[in-house]
DNA sequence: GTGAAAGCGCTAACAC
DNA sequence: GTGTTAGCGCTTTCAC
């Protein structure tokens, strides 16, 4: 193959000096060079293929315009819609999206950032925090949170409104005259698990229901067996329920599957909401009603928030937490007492 | 933040000569060192927590251990396995993982080959591959195709064996006593749809079923919408069907969605089978039963052999073409006549 | 086995 | 407005 053409050789062909041709290819620097001059090296450059080297840029400018985001597993449909949106604005402002997944591993997301450090990752985009993370102290360069947020807050967050998605679920199902409402959380040492819990909590008082022992139970995950496995426990505890709120829709999935092993219908005996909307599950049997994330618009956001502070002045002092607007699917799995 | 570490404060600590301790660094090069100087350049590397700069690293050897990986659509269930599997490969040999979506967009995909050929990218794993695609000749650089071939096959290439899928399909309605199957196949620009087609009108004749007009009707894309179009306008033309093969489940799902309109019942009345065993489609009502692809096997492989061609010898002349195995998974979407 | 020195391609002070 | 010069941090010849 060819050896590259390099900005020398545009300078060359445009009979400038190499220092000209760079003020003249870059839209920050071009007005410090004549309208006729850049427009002479400009030519050479489209004549010649020119295609700046950006890893000597990097070297000299110490920026790499890379962006990392990490994310612990891939192949969970939560994170490929914000993965694609955050890569669509970075793209569009020349920053190029590298993909890191965890596979949920500590150990594994250590060794992964260090190495996007050594790369020299102008910013981080981190679906990954833990409740409390080391990590997040260590990263040196700007770095938004997404989907999950850690205790400290330090860092600019983006997230869904989980408080109001609860509470859309809640006032639904309480519309349709339930009031023994149970609840099947998510893993407490996630900020996702938490919040939902909490906002279940203070939704009952506020349509004046008691609150029971039993009646909120932890999932150890947010699978379809943990799902299945905190259902037994709590239909075995009581019967009494009518409807069933769930952690996210792999813990419905869950509800579901384990309602049919019981002979429980759905949703004429109790009702079943999910969280997240994930594909397909409006083509359940019944189709499953779900608290739907804006994750293409958080994804969007984070991008830009971050690329604010990329470009722009030092990181606020107090970061910016951001809570997108969700919307209740309304489907088969829910109906009247 | 404090100035990074770099090679030559570690040689200062160590005692020793900047080029020296970067030979004790890398692997590659320790040989020419000491044992007792390899050592001591690498305790203090460790003490002063010495990360190298890949940016200056990449500059001189002109490597930048990025490798771009192309997706048509990163929320298209099919890819994640395959990107996850892929950058698992090339983290654990020092590579780092580049993705980019292009939106199912020529254009855009341009744009940002582009960008990463300006970045260095030391190899492509491109699963957006056309029938035809001018851009393949262009990339300069090692590349491995997945999921989707070229025409003109001189680019290794990983997919999965479309042809026995197919068969598999087939054999099991014969096997059930189907003898009118119809096909309903994806778009015929792309290698899937091609080979898919060409194997279903291979394996009718191999049962010794007769082939008629109008049973095999390509779709125009592989979504739900196209599936339920194709369906009703097959509906509309022939009801002695009693099976419908489709080009991918989500045209399968199209098919359910059409049937289950004209109030036709699958699988008592007409059996039908997808292709991809999407996240999900075990929980639909019929079960889909499926062609199940090795996802993660796919992308792992285009990951062993794009390493390959980026450490060894120079690319093989013919190119490798890998098919891997799949299986049918059978469920409650099929049945007897 | 190790030191010296050059240079990858680019940008940013500094001159004029 | 443009040319000159130095240098980003690393690797790799070439000496010794």
């Amino acid at each position: 193959m060819p050896p590259r053409v390099k900005l020398a050789d545009v300078a060359r062909a445009a009979g400038v000096h190499p220092g000209t041709a760079s003020r003249a290819l870059n839209p920050l620097t071009q007005d410090q060079v004549s309208r006729e001059t850049s427009r002479r090296v400009a030519r050479a450059a489209e004549r010649l293929g020119y295609v700046p080297n950006a890893t000597a840029r990097g070297l000299r400018t110490a920026r790499t315009y890379i962006v990392a985001m990490i994310v612990p597993d891939i192949t969970n449909p939560l994170f490929p819609p914000m993965v694609r949106a955050a890569e669509q604005v970075l793209s569009r402002a020349g920053y190029t999206l590298v993909l890191t997944d965890t596979d949920n591993d500590a150990a594994t997301e250590r060794r992964q950032v260090e190495q996007l450090r050594a790369r020299g990752a102008d910013g981080f985009i981190i679906a990954t925090a833990r409740w409390d993370d080391p990590l997040l102290g260590e990263l040196a360069v700007p770095a938004v949170l997404i989907n999950r947020n850690t205790a400290s807050a330090h860092l600019p967050y983006v997230g869904a409104d989980e408080r109001t998605g609860v509470t859309l679920a809640v006032d639904h199902l309480v519309g349709l005259g339930h009031r023994r409402i149970a609840y099947l959380a998510g893993p407490q040492d996630t900020s996702t698990g938490r919040e939902r819990a909490a906002a279940f909590r203070q939704a009952l008082p506020a349509h004046g229901l008691p609150t029971a022992r039993g009646q909120v139970r932890p999932c150890t995950a947010y699978t379809e067996v943990a799902g299945a496995t905190a259902a037994r426990a709590l239909l075995t505890a009581t019967r009494g329920y009518t409807a069933i709120l769930a952690g996210n829709d792999l813990i419905a999935l869950g509800v579901l599957s384990e309602l049919a092993r019981a002979g429980i219908a759905c949703p004429s005996e109790v009702s079943v909401i999910g969280f997240n909307d994930l594909p397909m599950v409006d083509k359940l049997s019944p189709p499953l009603t779900t608290v739907r994330l804006p994750l293409a618009d958080m994804g969007r956001l984070a991008a830009q928030i971050l690329l604010g502070e990329l470009d722009g002045a030092e990181p606020n002092g107090r970061a910016t937490q951001s809570l997108l607007g969700v919307e209740l699917a309304v489907r088969g799995s829910t109906g009247p007492v």
